[in-house]
DNA sequence: TGCATCATGTAATCAGTTACATGATTTT
DNA sequence: AAAATCATGTAACTGATTACATGATGCA
């Protein structure tokens, strides 16, 4: 369950609340892990009631009041330990992968605007990634000698922007295929 | 829910057993979609319950008799229906991304072990994908003219194998900042 | 004799998604 | 007046993992 340990090291980083956190998820840590808010809070709540995690209520002025969840002694152990664990290289779950096989029984030109949305979608996402990179890494405001700490971020950051020149290079070469198999036929 | 599509793709290229499907997901299928046996063989059942599946009781010699299952009516509709639907582009999991973020609040170096074991395990995966592609498609043995069906195929093994080469020089990247990182405190 | 392969399942649990629900404030 | 943002939750359901369970055949 890493769902737990990306709380964990979120947190680390910086205290906040269940909702600050959904934010986070969507953007900097959800690079890599997503979760939705309900997920969140469930966790929260159980990470508090072991122990992992310390809350205070912080009242707020023109807003609802928050919880603001920070590491405690015992969350700080749990994510040492599973650090020090070994985990299994992920496996794979790819839909589109599963389409682009199925379309064999199917129209395989109809997919083609499918998979020219995910293109869309993966520039976008690419854009955005660089654009971070730019502000928090590489930019003018970045500092020239990063801790630790900040030059970690920036290799998952730039493995997310590989990930994205890959799959973006890959969904050309999908829709060349699915173009040639449309001309062939 | 893309594990009933995976397995109506996976019987309508050649039908099978739960046995055969949990061999083949571990294998070319399993390339970008994990199930175990137990996951299988339930929702075999369901599917069949639902008319998506037919069953066949094939006795065999020298082994136990294995239920074949393959693509009914119902299920061909299925499949096409959600080859039709458009899918969000997935979210991403990766524990790895965790971990080295959350190696900032303990010990770096440590991590170089568990970088290097997963760099290992990605070694062996692009080897056997591209063992696969040579036996398949580029090999001696593999047809000039493929159809629609198997250029489907290699396109999403190619992503298979982009997708290990970009994990490889991006565990590289990681390498190179966690001995940075130790050489440099 | 013991281990690997073939073959199929149940039960319990954990993780994740979707739908529902509320209510204040701030911006357009 | 309506929509977006901040803030927190419950309930139901679906999907996935882990553990347990059985039994035959074939090979070393």
């Amino acid at each position: 369950m890493a769902l737990e340990h990306a709380i964990l090291v979120s947190l680390l980083e910086k205290p906040g609340s269940g909702y600050e956190l959904a934010r986070r998820f969507e953007r900097s840590i959800g690079y890599f892990w997503t979760a939705t808010h309900q997920q969140i809070y469930r966790v929260l709540k159980r990470m508090e009631a072991d122990g992992r995690l310390d809350v205070r209520e912080v009242p707020q002025q023109g807003r609802p009041d928050k919880k603001e969840y920070s590491v405690a002694a015992l969350g700080r152990t749990a994510l040492s330990q599973w650090l020090h664990e070994p985990i299994e290289p992920e496996s794979v779950r790819h839909d589109l992968a599963v389409k682009i096989r199925g379309a064999a029984f199917d129209d395989p030109a109809a997919l083609i605007r499918e998979v020219e949305r995910h293109h869309r979608a993966h520039t976008d996402r690419l854009a955005h990634y660089l654009a971070g990179e730019l502000r928090d890494f590489t930019g003018a405001g970045a500092p020239a000698t990063p801790d630790a700490g900040r030059e970690l971020q920036h290799v998952v950051l730039r493995g997310g922007i590989a990930y994205e020149r890959m799959t973006l290079a890959w969904l050309d070469d999908v829709l060349a295929t699915l173009h040639r198999i449309r001309s062939e036929r």
